[in-house]
DNA sequence: AGAGCGTCTGCACATATGTGCATTCGACTT
DNA sequence: AAGTCGAATGCACATATGTGCAGACGCTCT
């Protein structure tokens, strides 16, 4: 069942209750005596039609669109980008905090019913899971894009709970991908990808129709989380350097130019190949800060995304830069 | 242009308050000092927005859909129902207000860029209109269905306000139909009807992608509009009668069981005739109260509506009976 | 029956939002 | 330059909405 254990009651009366406040304009008082209950709970019970996703609220640009960076961006760089208003003053982690939840509004009307979403994680991820809207879909799944585990923990805990918010959101199948974010050895990494159950996961995740993720930025000032949490040492930090790494997609690498060829990291990487990646449909990026700038540049040249969530201010850089 | 006199600036400002205030939660206030101005007009400046529509807001029923009154009169009757919550105890012009507020609502989805809409006229209809939400389109039109002028003033006032709402809700051209409701002599109407400038409006007619009509109840306790505003006099009203009229749909009068073959009135209307009404690829009606229960019945026996808004107590009927 | 537990309710208060009004600002007229 | 008008602003107040809390209610378990 998609409505847990919620009684059918509260939500006939949820319902009822939205229709009359945003599509009658009543006020509260008027809708708790026609619900014969008091204000308070009528304000409740907008919450809570508006968290299981009765409510959804739109903000259109008319066609004469305002907003013209995003349009400079897209001739720019042939991407749909979604330009995030976040005052300059904002405090780094506010600034994605904002933009993730913007994010998470966007991407509701791109997935749907009998769609599959492939998810990386790391912190713009995380946040942005943490806003999600409720929006019930059947037959749905998400898929894991690459591994979390690595040589301290299993990395479950913070992966797996991006992807359990992103499924409860949704109603929607999860399916984990139990290996860790790099091998030690590539040769580790051919052998599993032969195994039934791995290739199971990587069947699903070469049938998405939507992939999400954020951008690492290798060597920039404010270290992504695979960079901080103990799944490279010092030699592996030396290689990136050496292969001119601007950032990665779902933990696998690229330089400034787009290409991702030849960079000894990827063949340890359990993400999904820049060319598999691009096979997907749609291919959506979030970024937040201009410490992001270099990879997110080095992941336009790559062609690895079709629309672009990002902040304002970044956004100019981009463009001014 | 579209947008008439509005300064580009504010649009930009609102656009960008509806943002920070719909989809990233901020509080007027919050907003009121990213944008360097006061909290009230912030708050002025989202009432804008919403007035100008670069909000939307839907109320979506879930999947397992709670109000099976709509899916049961699709199943009896065919045609799509939206069934808009009012309580029994409503007076009727609330009840009217209310299902014209959600009309209006439901009706912009319908309409869009290049699409003409036919209008009727009434009571109905004057509701709706005033509860429309802006929605900026390109290349399209609103044209009038049946003439409203009678032997006492030409009905410009009342109708082509209505039409005029419509058309500066949605920036659509509107096209009006200047001739009176009936016509003495069925004769005059077949000879005006050969006059290009008649045609011009007919062909457009003819093309229309939506038809909007309430329903008029010819001998019902609460009379509909044509019944009361002088264009129909005492004689008229007897061969109605003898026709075992039940209601019209844009002056164009039908039986109980739907047929409206022998009408002798229908030869003086300047309303479309049901069977070309019923090309139109969507027909949306929109009904408010019990009284107009007979009037719907024999409408749905004709098969003249694709869509139905109607209150709760008269759905309720509708199935009951 | 009665204790234990979680949920729901309405009250009272804290916040947040809407709006009349007097004032200011700018563009344009005389 | 002074005058006129309308739009835009911020203040102060009126309304509307959100939420902590204590009590009520309906469970289960003993």
């Amino acid at each position: 069942m998609a409505t847990d254990g919620i009684p059918n009651e509260k939500v006939r009366d949820a319902l009822r209750a939205a229709h009359l406040y945003y599509l009658q304009d009543l006020t509260m008082e008027a809708i708790a005596s026609e619900l014969h209950t008091s204000r308070s709970s009528v304000s409740r019970l907008l919450g809570f039609a508006r968290d299981i996703g009765l409510v959804e609220i739109q903000v259109k640009s008319p066609a004469d669109r305002i907003s013209s960076v995003q349009d400079r961006i897209h001739e720019q760089h042939g991407v749909n980008a979604y330009v995030v208003p976040v005052p300059d003053s904002t405090a780094e982690v506010d600034r994605l905090e904002r933009v993730a939840m913007s994010a998470a509004r966007i991407l509701g009307p791109f997935f749907d019913s009998n769609m599959t979403m492939g998810i990386a994680w790391g912190s713009t991820l995380s946040a942005v899971s943490r806003h999600l809207q409720d929006k019930v879909t059947h037959n749905s799944q998400i898929v894991q894009l690459n591994g979390a585990s690595n040589a301290q923990t299993t990395g479950i805990g913070y992966a797996s709970e991006i992807m359990s918010r992103f499924g409860r959101a949704f109603g929607a199948y999860v399916q984990q991908f139990p290996v860790p974010a790099f091998f030690d050895d590539p040769r580790t990494k051919e052998v599993l990808w032969r195994e039934r159950s791995i290739r199971r996961v990587l069947e699903i995740q070469k049938r998405m129709d939507i992939a999400l993720f954020g951008l690492g930025s290798a060597l920039a000032d404010v270290p992504s989380h695979v960079y901080v949490g103990g799944y490279l040492d010092e030699a592996d930090f030396e290689q990136l350097r050496h292969s001119e790494v601007v950032g990665d997609v779902a933990t696998v690498f690229y330089r400034a130019d787009g290409s991702s060829d030849d960079i000894p990291m990827n063949a340890r990487s359990s993400g999904p190949s820049l060319s598999l990646l691009s096979k997907v449909s749609r291919r959506v990026c979030v970024v937040s800060g201009r410490s992001k700038l270099p990879a997110l540049r080095g992941a336009l040249a790559a062609g690895v995304m079709t629309d672009l969530i990002i902040d304002e201010a970044t956004a100019h850089s981009l463009l001014d830069g």
